[in-house]
DNA sequence: ACTACGCCCCTTTTT
DNA sequence: GGGGCGTAGT
């Protein structure tokens, strides 16, 4: 292997406590990669001995794809490598089967308990639930020794007068999430932090080294999973100029701190960039230098030949700077650079749009990271429900988004019918469903409110048989049919999802369930009118052509998710994938449209970074709220540091479709690419 | 009380 | 294009 003298002398530090200061571009993969080595060989570590934390799991394959070739896939293989996530979920899946929930679900969980306990008179002054829902999920992974409370009173103590409220609807979310059988990132790396425990008393547990990448981006629960294990050696790399992910939890003081944590630490430093040209170091050394230095540092130019001066483009307005820089782009790969070597790198995700669309329209192809539109999609959404259905059988949420299509049932009643499911199944909708107790009501006799004084109205139970003539002959006396709210159209809907549940509950393949999902009619019928209703002008037509294009869109999609599952072997684990993996798995190919957090550990010949306006970039509402101009900073920086050749930065004055003029961002006069005499500007 | 529908808002970043 | 919210209608 090809260390320099500071990667080589890293590599080899004696096992303890050992923290990898490693620049932009310094060769920081070779370095764990021969640090794997030196473990494996001179330590004679067995790889089972060894852990490797990252923060992607692109990152530890591409790691663990190099430890291959120098020592075999056998080997590298018994490596414990991935995220955080991802390997708490390995662990844990051993030992019980538990089933990842999406935050957005969870969400609209949360949202509902929210809703029950607060008067609308009162929400002026309290945490709306979605901020109410971030500041909880933030508090669980940003400390491990305190309550909310505690954490409350030093962000926000004009809030804690409701600290009461808010502490019943956490304990009645976690108490829902319990009974559905839902597990969220946190759960998983707290459950994580318990099997350890269990694992290290029964001796199981037996990691010498830990090494753990992008270091400055671990939050307080991940870094006490690392002191749980309490490895022998620990093996940190990360730079503090890096660190973008304080609204995750990410602490910078626990990098800035491993010295005093660990009283034998060793610091090691990486200078030499190997990755940008000299121009384009220069840059990104001005504008960090105006964050406070924790310890000194500069990038040492390697690539000291590049001639390449970065370039900053001005637009009058916003969409003609998107066209232009697509004219660039395709000029560019005139001149012979692959798309797939270029990329677009943002602050927002809402610049994407406005970029891929400009490129689409000189047919260039792009493929954007962090696809949440993909699994976001209504599509690809109900079908991972119908899914979700049949690997967790309580699974509320997914039962509530189902029915909830049927013609007037909403939530509420989607809620009841699910209940109903399962008192009738003892707990488990498959067998509710299929196999209901059929000597007992479903429905509570409706508790109606006695304030009003009215009758002691109930629940008026319907005939079960009343649709029997359009219904399957083994559901038309099903329990649930007795809801009075359900109508004709409704028991049809009942009845053809009970049908299609039949017919393929018991397929566990994935990709076969899949494949006899998209045939049935139960889901065509969903996505003809989903279809439909996407493509429905204001008046109520719809064309043809529209139809088909819509139509051979949302198929494309259904085929990249049948193509994703086959990869699996059995449907918990492909619906956790989605999960775990989501934001790793882009579509298409061509150019790279990213944002800032996505494009971390990533590089590229040719970057631009665009809509480099203040209030977009830094953005000063985020900046203001839980991170700081520093932070914003600092992902500038990182967002310079992923060019090789050449750089472009780019702005707009102005958004003429929006009437909104803008300014340029600050960050272009720190870096001096803009003169600050020609503009009058206050400096902050 | 609940659903359906139309209108307005906006759109931070991720495992 | 989607989510939240208010209103009309059952």
């Amino acid at each position: 292997m090809n260390l320099n003298k500071e990667q080589y002398e890293a590599c080899h530090a004696p096992l303890g406590h050992n923290l990898v200061i490693a620049s932009a571009g310094t060769g920081k993969t070779s370095t764990i990669v021969g640090r794997i080595a030196v473990l494996l060989n001179d330590k004679r570590l067995k790889p089972e001995q060894i852990l490797l934390l990252t923060f992607t799991n692109k990152a530890s394959n591409e790691m663990i794809g190099r430890v291959a070739k120098m020592f075999g896939k056998d080997i590298a293989n018994r490596i414990c490598s991935g995220t955080f996530h991802s390997v708490a979920y390995k662990c844990l899946k051993e030992r019980r089967g538990l089933l990842l929930k999406q935050p957005r679900e969870l969400k609209i969980l949360f949202k509902s308990i929210y809703d029950k306990r607060l008067f609308k008179s009162e929400k002026n002054k309290q945490y709306s639930y979605e901020y109410l829902y971030e500041s909880y999920s933030l508090f669980r992974s940003s400390t491990v020794s305190k309550s909310y409370e505690q954490w409350l009173e030093d962000r926000n103590d004009s809030q804690l007068e409701f600290i009461d409220i808010y502490e019943g609807i956490f304990e009645e979310y976690e108490a829902l999430k319990e009974s559905y059988g839902y597990v969220d990132y946190n759960d998983l790396l707290i459950l994580y932090k318990d099997e350890i425990i269990s694992l290290r008393t029964e001796g199981k547990m037996d990691y010498i080294e830990v090494l753990c990448d992008e270091y400055q981006d671990t939050n307080p629960l991940q870094d006490s999973i690392i002191n749980t294990i309490n490895p022998q050696s620990l093996f940190c790399v990360g730079d503090y100029d890096q660190s973008i992910y304080a609204f995750n939890g990410a602490d910078i003081s626990i990098i800035t701190n491993f010295t005093t944590t660990h009283s034998d630490a060793r610091i090691f430093s990486l200078s030499k960039n190997y990755r940008s040209g000299k121009y384009i170091l220069e840059l990104a050394n001005k504008v960090i230098e105006h964050n406070p230095r924790i310890y000194p540092k500069q990038l040492e130019v390697f690539k000291t030949t590049s001639t390449h001066k970065p370039e900053l483009l001005k637009y009058n307005d916003l969409f003609s700077q998107y066209s232009e820089i697509a004219r660039k782009i395709s000029s560019l790969h005139k001149s012979g650079i692959d798309y797939g070597d270029m990329a677009v790198i943002y602050r927002n995700n809402s610049s994407a749009d406005g970029i891929q669309a400009s490129l689409r329209a000189l047919n260039i192809d792009s493929k954007r990271k962090g696809s949440a539109s993909f699994f976001d999609s209504k599509e690809v959404e109900f079908l991972l429900c119908l899914c979700s259905t049949m690997a967790n059988p309580r699974d509320m949420m997914s039962y509530i988004h189902i029915l909830s299509h049927a013609k007037g049932i909403g939530s509420s009643i989607a809620k009841d019918i699910f209940e109903a499911l399962m008192i009738v199944g003892d707990n488990n909708c498959t067998k509710g469903l299929l196999n209901p107790k059929r000597d007992i009501t479903c429905y509570k006799r409706g508790v109606s409110n006695s304030a009003a004084g009215l009758f002691d109205e109930f629940f008026r139970l319907e005939d079960r048989a009343r649709f029997n003539d359009i219904l399957h002959k083994d559901f038309h006396s099903h329990p649930i049919l007795e809801h009075y709210k359900i109508q004709r159209d409704a028991a049809l809907f009942l009845n053809d999802f009970f049908i299609f549940y039949k017919q393929n509950y018991h397929i566990n393949t994935p990709s076969a369930l899949i494949r006899q999902i998209l045939k049935t009619d139960f889901y065509n019928n969903f996505l003809d009118s989903l279809i439909k209703q996407r493509v429905k002008n204001k008046d109520g037509s719809i064309l043809q052509k529209d139809y088909e294009d819509s139509k051979k869109k949302a198929l494309y999609r259904l085929e990249i998710l049948q193509n994703l599952s086959a990869n699996y072997r059995d449907l918990k684990t492909f619906l956790n994938a989605t999960m775990l993996g989501s934001s790793e798995f882009a579509e298409g190919g061509g150019v790279n449209l990213l944002s800032v957090h996505a494009s971390k550990g990533l590089e590229f010949e040719v970057v631009f970074v665009i809509d480099l306006m203040d209030g977009r970039f830094p953005n000063h509402k985020l900046a203001s709220k839980s991170g700081s101009i520093e932070e914003e900073r600092r992902l500038f920086y990182v967002a310079l540091t992923r060019a090789k050749e050449m750089l472009y930065l780019s702005f707009a004055k102005n958004d003429i479709h929006k009437g909104k003029e803008y300014e340029p961002s600050i960050f272009l006069y720190e870096c001096e690419m803009m003169d600050k005499k020609s503009h009058s500007r206050k400096e902050v």
